[in-house]
DNA sequence: TTTTTAGTTCTGCCACGCGAGAACTAAAAT
DNA sequence: ATTTTAGTTCTCGCGTGGCAGAACTAAAAA
């Protein structure tokens, strides 16, 4: 009840997702952890078939399902007369992440304002393109709630 | 010729700025460098000036130099009768940074497809949320040309 | 020809993050 | 009461990256 077999078409992906998600800052356990809960073919899976299947120590484990947790990638369930915990992606996130993301690098805009305003009067054409930055950040801005208004409408 | 004062107000905003370029993953060094060609009174600036106001040593600030010089971040302009190079900030740069992120974020979308794929159809619900992100990515992608064709009318 | 300038490259140190393994713990099962 | 389960926490070592300082280099100036 506790050797997830995973063919390698499934190792593969969890490492090119790996991959991916390394690149944006998050450790190689804590990225094939989520890789594994979406390859697996079970959908909830244990701390120990997570550490079985990955090959990864119970402290590397914990840490990666527990920093996991705390940012919201994934979750737990739990099942009447068992102690262990199930844990499974929060498939969900990934909108929200990418509004995070999005408003995270908006935010630059802030500061980009701050310096425009900051700055010297004696170099016109650089503030001027320094403004069309921020405008240009300014306008992404209000599109991101019609774009998600849009996708919605879409799906129906 | 060579000592850049910075105010106050200046160095705050380096700091903050670098704050935020230190968190997308790159080089305290580096991001002040960045935050200092943005603040600076003068837009153009040698290494030696760079090197005086951020107090870097002189390989700090080659090094810098040159990875901003890799990424495009930065580039540089000589004068006729000078040695020197002035370093300077590609704005520009800022538009096409926020379209490769966007970019670098959908092209999961590649991966949550053959993960898709390669799925159990014993997981239909789990496998119809997947389904449900790698749409709005797609949907995500297909806006892009149009909000940027939108900004550029815009401004006109 | 030697000296100065404008950097580059090398060496070494320190801090940090990741993950293994072992020791520990709290609850449940026996 | 003791043993097992389901993890957590601690200690350690390893690899990396960033920076300083010093040695180096290529071109220009003197």
């Amino acid at each position: 009840m506790e050797e997830i077999k995973l063919t390698e078409k499934q190792k593969e992906l969890i490492e090119k997702l790996g991959v991916f998600l390394e690149r944006s800052g998050i450790s190689p356990a804590q990225a094939r952890v989520m890789g594994l809960l979406l390859v697996a073919d079970r959908v909830e899976l244990t701390f120990d078939e997570i550490r079985g299947a990955l090959q990864l120590s119970k402290s590397a484990t914990s840490n990666a399902l527990n920093t996991l947790m705390q940012f919201e990638k994934i979750t737990y369930i739990t099942k009447t007369g068992d102690r262990k915990r199930y844990f499974k992606t929060v498939i969900a996130t990934q909108k929200s992440d990418f509004q995070k993301r999005f408003k995270q690098f908006l935010s630059m805009k802030e500061i980009y304002s701050q310096i425009l305003e900051a700055r010297t009067p004696d170099t016109p054409k650089f503030n001027a393109e320094l403004a069309q930055v921020v405008d240009f950040m300014e306008f992404m801005e209000e599109q991101l709630p019609e774009i998600f208004a849009k996708w919605k409408a879409k799906k129906k």
